[in-house]
This record gives C-alpha cells, structure tokens and sequence, in this order.
RNA sequence: GGGGGCGUAGUUCAGUUGGUUAGAACGCCGGCCUGUCACGCCGGAGGUCGCGGGUUCGAGUCCCGUCGCUCCCGCCA
C-alpha cells in the first residue's frame, strides 16, 4: 500500500473523477455537525475535503475527532465544486474531494502558537521549529533556498568549476573575526579553529593545479549578531587560476541571473552596472549602496569655505542630502538621533516648505551666495553633515538609507546590481596603531601599486571586489598574491614579525614558492542572496535551524555545559564557572 | 562593551490619576449545527502580571536592582 498517489495542491479540474489517495496535515476543520470540511496541506498546498455521513459514516465518525496539525489519509472521489461554492482564495478551490475513507495517522498536541499567526515571538517560533516551519512564508524561502543552491551548482559544474570540500577542523587565524575553537583531545592543550572561510584551502587547490574550484562551505565567526548577521554563514566560495576579471565578472553574472530566472522567473540585465568604492562613497557615502533610489549626496565644502556658520567653515567637509519633504520637528529629531548614533555630532538642517520659506536653525549665518549655491527648491529638506570627510560618508549614507525606506523612495520592483572595485587596501587601525587590511591579508594590489604599496598604505588600491544586490553585500573577493616576497611585504606591513608569518602562514608561503599560478576568486553569502531573493529582512527567516541573537538555539538549548569527565578528557579546567560572558 | 524597545493566559495584546474578583481575541475543553472555507451559536477551564527588593492601608501600575528577548553601535580580515 502507497501512502498517496497525489499531492493536495496538485489537483486541479483535470482530476475531476479520478479517486485518490492522500496524505497530509489537517490545516484547518470546520465540523458543522453532519459535514466536516477539512483543509488538508501537503508539500504541494491545500485542498478541501469533505465528509459526508451519509455516504461514509466511519470517516465521519474519524472526522470529529480531528484536530489541528493531525496527520491523515483520505481516499475519495477527485469533484467539481459547484459554481457557488467556488472558493477564489484557493489554487484548488474548483474542486474538492469526497472522502469515502479517512484514517488518523499521527495525532498532535494542542499548538504552542497558531501557524498563521504572522506576529509570534521569535524565540517561541524556534523553539518549535518544526511548527513554525510548516507556515507557507518559511516553506517558501527554505524551498527557494535549495532550489537556488541546486541552480548555482548546475551553473559552477557547467562552467568546468570542480566541487572539493576543505576542512571544518582548521588552524585558528590570527586576523580577521573572532575564531570557534574545538579542542583536540588528541594535543592536548592544542586547538583547532572552524574556518571562518576556506580562503587559504582554496589558494592552496588553484596552486595544486585544481585551475577551477568551487564549493558550498560553511563558515564560522563567532561575532556579536545582528538580524542580518549569523554565526554560522553558508558561502559559494570560488577561486580560479589565470583569472581575467572580465571573465570572472561575466561568469558570477550568468550564475546570478540563472537564480533569478529560475528561482523568480526574473530576466536581470547583464553585464551588472560597476562603481568604483571612490565613486560609490563620493556619491552615497556607502561600499553597497542600494540604487533602486536616488537621493545623492552632494558637496557643500567649497560652497561653505568662508561660512558665518563655523561648524561649516572649520569642516573638513561639508556634504548634504536633499531630502524631498518638508520634517517636522519631531522626525528631525529622530533624524538627529540616526546621525549621532553613527558618530556625527549634530545634524543641521535647511528647510524650505511648500511656499519656499527657508526655515531653519542655521540660516541666520548663511550668505547669500552660500544659500545660492545650496539652491533649496520647495517642498526638501536639506540635512548636513560637516565633519572629517570619511565620517560624513558614513553618517549620510547611513541616513541616506534609512530615508530610503522611510520616505518610500525604493522601487520595490526593481533589482540593483553593482560591481564595486577599487576598493583601498589598507586601513589604519587606531586601537592597534598599525596597518590592517580591508580585504584580507592575501589580496593582491591593483597592478600599478604591486611595487609601491607600502610607501604609501593609505592610498593603496586593492584589487579587490564587491556585488551589491539591491544595498546588501552579496559577495567579495579579489585577486590574490602569488608571490611569496610581496605577500611577505604585506605581513610585514600589518606588523607580523618574520617568525609570526612563518608559524601562521608558513604553509602559505611555502606553496607560493612552488609554482603559484595568479588566481583569484569570489565568495558570495549564499544566506544574505536568499534573504535578497525572497525579500525577507530577516536572516533567521531563510535559515532552516537558526539561532537568537545570543547564540543560543532555543529547539536544543545549544550551547550547553560539558560534563566534568569530558572536560578533564580534554584538559579544560574552567577558570570562571559557566555563565553569561 | 554601549544605546533604544519589550516582558500580563498556550499565542497576540489591552489594563485609566496606585483601589474591590486582572480583561479581550485567537487557541484549548464540552455541547449544538449538512455547504463551510478565518464556519457559526451556547457554555467552560486557563494567570508566580519575568524575578528580587522597596514605597504605600493597598502595586500589573511608582522607585531600585536583576534576568531574559529584540533592534542598533562597537566588533564582523
């Protein structure tokens, strides 16, 4: 005996008078007595089935007794619904089933939370997941999120990309984020580290002559989280020798636009608009701005030089958003608030309302020509930042894309696609007081730096890569070093003395001196492009068994205390007893 | 490490200037119901108001502390 011979949201008129069997879950039962209606969802949807006493009293009977999320098997007729009893709301609600046998196969426990409450706590959701998992919105992204991983494969091994697995178990990286240590039992008082990604794994493939790699990996960063940010992330990491960045570009391209058209039915334009990071900060005061909307910042510097006003005058820079609407006081002051907390001191502000007022606090030490060169139409609200160059970038993009989505600029239907490249190299590091890289370690510098980028780290240009879909950092990488004396040279930049590169990448530059073709490669956030393509804020949404924001997996109560024994195994005396850091 | 928000029934929430027995909806249990599709109608059960302390004749409500969750900053090569 077969459990079904066919799927509830499957069935359409053309089944009418077929008999089926299914099986499934009891969405919804409306019992009137005599007739039970029952929703019965599968995998493949919804269909109604009804139970009639008088043509089959023992389902009836099995039939009071049903309740939410049981799960039966029903045979009977496949039949048209009358035209009046058509039901628009349902794919198969031309039709219904006339149960002639209906048996409970599992029973449930009354629920913790009703699936289609949309608004539950997130923490009573995952600690029953296999609830919350059954709700259509989590079906579709976890759906979407296999179907799109089975496209991205098909596209890699059509383009020559070999699949090849690196180590969970790895050494513990010296830069970068925060590593998960395992200890190992077998060295005792020796860790290894989970990857935080298989970056030097796959250099070292390309170098073992594997010209073409590619693999779905999963990496681990043990970081404070945020709603779009996870500990444990799922990468397509790709690396390749003799790369062409036309080539490459062109190849992720095709592999992006494949998803969209079969996961969406999404035609995207190719090739992907591109952006250098100078133009991308200059113009959005952001690496990944979202371009589904305008709203530039524009440049008040030269125009404020001489201001009365001298917050304007003593900046660095002075730089603005139009905003199109009049604010009222309160949501500037909201707006104020959005700044500081991204570092700005203030926010000024010029107002000129729908007859042309110009109200605002700064006004009185505006000249003429200054209040000229703004040009204020009616109906905006001008919102200045006027600090060091790099902090108004980062408080006006922030703005820029909170005003975005709070004025309703985004084109929800639109998608954006960006290269950045030219991305600088070096960052210096005030907590540190050294060099750190903006990449990693390993990224190699745009041709005309290779011979000089450590007389002037500052104004290095990596050659170095972003994707950007619709605002989010959807993949990076770059052109790696295969020299061992310039990847030496940037180790000795970010202050890793000579025995420190040889303990920690002593591997590395040794397979750098032994036939190292150029290579170069790309890593996209395989989480963060389903979020993107199922246009969920949240990442937890597109993450089968996620974890809160503490780290903690409310299903299993992960992590949790290891037993004494285990731990004298290993060698590990707490020094502090267990509890919150 | 820091800032904002939240914490009342299984779930989502309301709860007035501090005042008698803390409410609603959904869910759950029982009964009725042959065309519903968020079925309907009648009845019922269900609460350590996160926890601890304080003020008060009296605290869900005010004060202090603490814990948890969430969003954000730092951090995330």
């Amino acid at each position: 005996m077969s459990w079904r011979d066919a799927n509830a949201g499957g069935l359409s008129t053309g089944d009418v008078g077929r008999t089926v069997t299914l099986a499934g879950w009891v969405d919804r039962r409306r019992d009137h007595g005599g007739l039970v209606f029952i929703d019965l969802r599968d995998g493949s949807g919804v269909v109604q089935l009804v139970v009639n006493p008088e043509n089959a009293p023992g389902a009836a009977d099995a039939a009071h007794a049903l309740r939410n999320e049981f799960v039966v098997q029903a045979t009977g007729a496949v039949v048209a619904r009358a035209p009046d009893l058509v039901n628009p709301n349902l794919p198969t609600g031309e039709i219904e089933v006339q149960v002639a046998e209906l048996q409970v196969v599992s029973t449930s426990t009354p629920l913790p939370f009703q699936l289609d409450d949309e608004n539950v706590d997130d923490n009573v959701r995952m600690r029953y997941r296999w609830l919350d998992l059954r709700r259509p919105q989590l079906q579709r992204n976890i759906r979407l999120r296999g179907q799109m991983v089975g496209t991205i494969r098909r596209v890699m091994e059509s383009a020559g990309f070999v699949d090849i697995q690196t180590p969970i178990l790895w050494k513990p990286t010296p830069e970068g984020a925060r590593d998960f240590l395992v200890p190992a039992r077998l060295q005792r008082g020796n860790f290894y580290a989970l990857p935080q990604s298989p970056q030097i794994a796959k250099q070292l493939l390309v170098i073992a002559n594997f010209e073409r790699y590619y693999q779905i990996a999963i990496c681990f960063r043990d970081e404070d989280l945020r709603a779009d940010r996870v500990q444990e992330i799922t990468q397509l990491d790709v690396e390749l020798a003799f790369p062409d960045q036309e080539l490459l570009f062109a190849l992720m391209e095709t592999m992006i636009a494949s998803v969209w058209r079969e996961c969406l039915g999404v035609e995207l334009e190719t090739p992907f608009r591109r952006m250098t990071f100078a133009e991308a900060d200059r113009r959005f005061g952001s690496d990944k701005p979202d371009l589904r909307f305008g709203l530039e910042i524009e440049d008040a510097t030269d125009a404020t030089r001489g201001s009365g006003f001298g917050v304007f005058a003593g900046a660095d820079a002075v730089r603005f958003l139009r905003a199109p609407k009049v604010f009222s006081r309160a949501e500037l002051a909201a707006l104020e608030e959005i700044a500081k907390q991204w570092g700005a001191k203030g926010l000024a502000y010029l107002i000129a309302d729908e007859s042309g007022e110009i109200r605002s606090p700064i006004a009185k030490f505006l000249s003429e020509a200054e209040l000229a060169a703004l040009a204020p139409q009616p109906g905006t609200t001008l919102l200045f930042a006027a600090d060091e160059w790099k902090m108004t970038s980062r408080v006006l993009g922030a703005l820029r894309t909170h005003l975005g989505e709070e004025l309703g600029l985004v084109d929800r239907d639109a998608w954006s696609w960006l290269w950045i490249t030219d991305f600088p190299m070096f960052e210096w590091d005030e907590d540190a007081q050294r060099w750190g890289a903006v990449h990693h370690p390993f990224t190699r510098p745009a041709p005309d730096w290779v011979d000089r980028f450590d007389t002037d780290p500052g104004h290095a240009i990596a050659h170095a890569y972003d994707l950007i879909g619709n605002g989010n950092e959807l993949g990076g990488g770059s052109f790696r070093i295969h020299e061992p004396d310039v990847q030496a040279r940037v180790f000795d930049l970010l202050n890793l003395s000579p025995e420190e590169q040889r303990s920690k990448f002593g591997f590395l530059l040794d397979a750098l001196a032994m036939g190292a073709p150029p290579h170069g490669g790309i890593a996209f956030g395989i989480d963060r492009m389903v979020m993107v393509l199922a246009g969920e804020p949240n990442l937890r949404d597109v993450i089968a068994f996620p974890k809160n924001q503490a780290g903690i997996d409310p299903m299993t109560g992960a992590p949790s205390e290891a037993p004494d024994e285990q731990l004298r195994e290993l060698g590990i005396r707490l020094a502090e007893p267990p509890g919150k850091a």
